[in-house]
RNA sequence: GCCCAGAUAGCUCAGUUGGUAGAGCAGUGGACUGAAAAUCCACGUGUCGCUGGUUCGAUUCCGGCUCUGGGCA
């Protein structure tokens, strides 16, 4: 473990208020935020990946946002080379990096020891594979990669193209096939020690409904205008940044192929499958500390009934305790939280309108994100951890 | 009121020449190291609208009823 090389991870899945925990651990720790966010790297796409405006900031420095020309295509490995020596100036300034994002392998890329292989993926190569793809099908390059990486032709699903071609275009630009590189790296201590911290919500439809309130707060916010400018400024539409849920949707409604109102339902489908998608990556990382949003309701009795029910990830440690003590007051504070919260389809559009988008999420779940006792819990995680 | 067409999985529908049924989507779980907001995999029992009849056996055929479209008055 690298001494002294302690930094803070925050993670979730989307709209469960990462970016604010965030800045509130920065504003308390003195440190430092780093986005790992695979659009939120993109200039010009604040609204629809729900990036930090400055007054969301709190005057806290945020780095790796904003900072890429949405032409270009950034990788995980473009990222893990930028955010590193970011990082690594933090500590040196004797301050708290608090990594940021939803984006799991960027988090990893940065924190474990781990390196992606050698070569310049995406170039000539990758052009050939692609053709050969197109021509032929898989069947002959996975024959290809079956003679001379088994272990990978093995280990990979015939219908995986994506990384049968990759681990192809690394056996062929590096004469070094990826189960070697990744056998290899793959025991390296981390680079970072560091403490995960967790959010999600306990119930499900709370996530749904916060986050079908936040599409809404985007579109109202002004998301076909942000598309709309990406493409005038010459985003090609199969740009990695276009990719991007809220963007690839809204581009068929710019090109009058579908109503905004399909579009958006889309979005918000299609953000739920995504969030799903970042839990299932969490899940199995048995470091994170989980902050549960909406748990403290759960009657005692039906804990006792179904102990560990409804938790099938790892709880945080420490502040197990402390989530008990503030459970009777956050009920008073809340009186309607422990009922079914079902956001009304037609309610605070209008209102949420002048909002930023972190405040524009409720009603139901979001009276279930106490930031003030997610900020005392990561604490105590924190102190647990030697951190502070 | 009459005529026609429907009624099958959460949704859209297919199907069973009578032996109790299956696709897509949704959902759930999983994988994942140079596209990762991407990509890929696995998982399908539901009074086959209700009710009589024919039949060894009906979701399938016949009758009635209810509902939903469309048409005619």
């Amino acid at each position: 473990m690298p001494e002294g090389k302690k930094i803070v991870c925050v993670v979730g899945p989307t709209a469960c208020g990462k970016t604010t925990l965030g800045v509130l651990l920065a504003q308390r720790f003195g440190g430092e935020v780093v986005s790992a966010d695979s659009m939120q790297i993109y200039r010009g796409m604040t609204i629809g990946t729900a990036a930090p405006t400055e007054a969301e900031m709190g005057g806290v420095p945020h780095h790796m946002i904003a900072v890429a020309d949405p032409r270009e295509r950034w990788s995980a490995a473009r990222y893990a080379e930028t955010a590193i020596p970011i990082v690594d100036d933090i500590l040196r300034r004797g301050k708290l990096p608090i990594l940021v994002g939803g984006t799991g392998l960027w988090l990893e890329a940065v924190v474990r020891g781990r390196s992606f292989a050698a070569g310049q993926a995406g170039g000539a190569v990758r052009a050939e594979l692609q053709r050969q793809l197109e021509a032929g099908g898989i069947a002959p390059l996975l024959e290809e990669l079956r003679t001379v990486d088994p272990e990978a032709a093995e280990r990979l699903h015939p219908a995986d193209e994506k990384r049968i071609l990759r681990a192809l275009e690394v056996w062929r630009e590096t004469g070094k096939t990826i189960s070697e590189h990744n056998r290899e790296t793959g025991r390296l201590p981390p680079r970072y020690d560091a403490v995960w911290i967790g959010l999600r919500f306990a119930d499900r439809e709370d996530m749904r409904s916060l986050i079908d309130r936040r599409v809404d707060a985007m579109a109202a916010a002004g998301l076909t205008e942000e598309v709309r400018a990406l493409v005038d400024q010459g985003v090609p539409r199969d740009s990695t940044a276009m990719q991007a849920i809220g963007y690839k949707e809204l581009l068929a409604v710019l090109d009058g192929q579908q109503s905004r109102e399909e579009a958006l339902e889309t979005v918000k489908l299609r953000s739920r499958q995504y969030a799903k998608r970042q839990l299932t990556w969490l899940r199995r990382n048995p470091e994170i500390h989980w902050i549960c949003w909406g748990e403290k309701q759960t009657a005692p009795e039906e804990q006792e009934k179904n102990p560990g029910a409804g938790k099938p990830l790892h709880e945080a440690e420490g502040p197990g305790a402390a989530q008990k003590q503030t459970a009777p007051e956050e009920q008073e504070k809340n009186p309607g939280a422990a009922q079914k919260q079902t956001a009304p389809e037609d309610r605070g559009k209008d209102s949420d309108a002048g909002k930023p988008l972190h405040e524009a999420e409720g009603p139901g779940a979001v009276q279930k994100r106490d930031f003030a006792w997610a900020l005392q819990v990561s604490t105590e995680i924190l102190s647990a951890a030697g951190v502070c």
